[in-house]
DNA sequence: CCATTCGGTTTCAAGTTGAAACCATTGCGG
DNA sequence: CCGCAATGGTTTCAACTTGAAACCGAATGG
């Protein structure tokens, strides 16, 4: 679907998740699905996107192990949607993006929502990036290594 | 850039920052950026991507306050590209989409690299959602809730 | 000065996208 | 059993986007 430049040499661990994503749309499908929708006709009304297109994007997340297909919980002959394993690792990708936008992109006044806790209803909080001793570290504390530089 | 369906009304909040980052290929110019990245021959080089798209993703970069131009470092006429406040906050979405590779495509025997603390060298913690409460929440233990419901 | 690098813009063919139309299957009322 | 609507897609095709290559101008470098 995206083109592979085979080039990305130093950081496929960035390129090739976004690349298995597809485009932002299907993290759109991705974020439904954590809303717990399951049915093409469901996301297609969430995301007012065209069905070829919604098709597509499914299809791609099912091609890399994000989404699978079950039978439908109704006992309908539809199948469903639902989220792997793997498509719920996602979880921090969308909860990261979410922040970010709540801080820069939540206008005064605006319908404004945000995540809590299921259990007490209070919001959740701040991702923070920790160090192995528990030390908050802040954006540029950190660095890519190659493995076999660490230290034992 | 990309078309505004205004129909997201569901949650602008992931969709908006979605928007603003613009495509795929513009995460890995900020990913670039965190590892120092200034000038535009830095990232063509890096990305291997044709100038006028390179070109095109910086400019809307800059329009989204993601990145600013300054001068350059060097005192060439020249300016360079870095990153915002609002573009340093995009580092978890990295760190996420980071971990979430390593967890589900580092094949073995790969050229492998990860995130460590700059300080020690020591890879660093895991992502974690915590409850205001410090408790840890799985994925599905969240949910979305609009500010005017939230108890005082 | 002449060549080269840097930092882009322009051009245009090829690929992608998406709205609408179409199709196939199931569900259901009569 | 027939008709008809809802669901879940696929096909078609015009419009838009993408990106490789050519071009361009301003700064170095020799």
């Amino acid at each position: 679907m995206v083109k592979r430049t085979s080039h990305q040499s130093a950081d496929c661990l960035i390129a090739r998740p976004l690349d298995a994503i597809g485009d932002w749309w299907s993290l759109l499908i991705v974020r439904d699905a954590f809303d717990g929708m399951r049915r093409f006709g469901e996301f297609q009304k969430s995301l007012g996107v065209a069905k070829n297109i919604l098709s597509a994007r499914l299809r791609n997340l099912i091609a890399h192990g994000i989404l699978e297909t079950v039978p439908a919980e109704d006992g309908s002959a539809h199948h469903e949607y639902v989220l792997t394993e793997k498509g719920r690792g996602l979880f921090y990708v969308l909860v990261a993006l979410r922040q970010w936008g709540e801080t820069y992109f939540s206008g005064p006044g605006e319908p404004y929502t945000f995540m809590v806790d299921t259990r007490t209803g209070r919001p959740i909080r701040r991702l923070e990036v920790h160090a192995e001793d528990g030390r908050l570290l802040a954006p540029g504390e950190t660095r890519l290594a190659d493995f076999r530089q660490q230290p034992e």
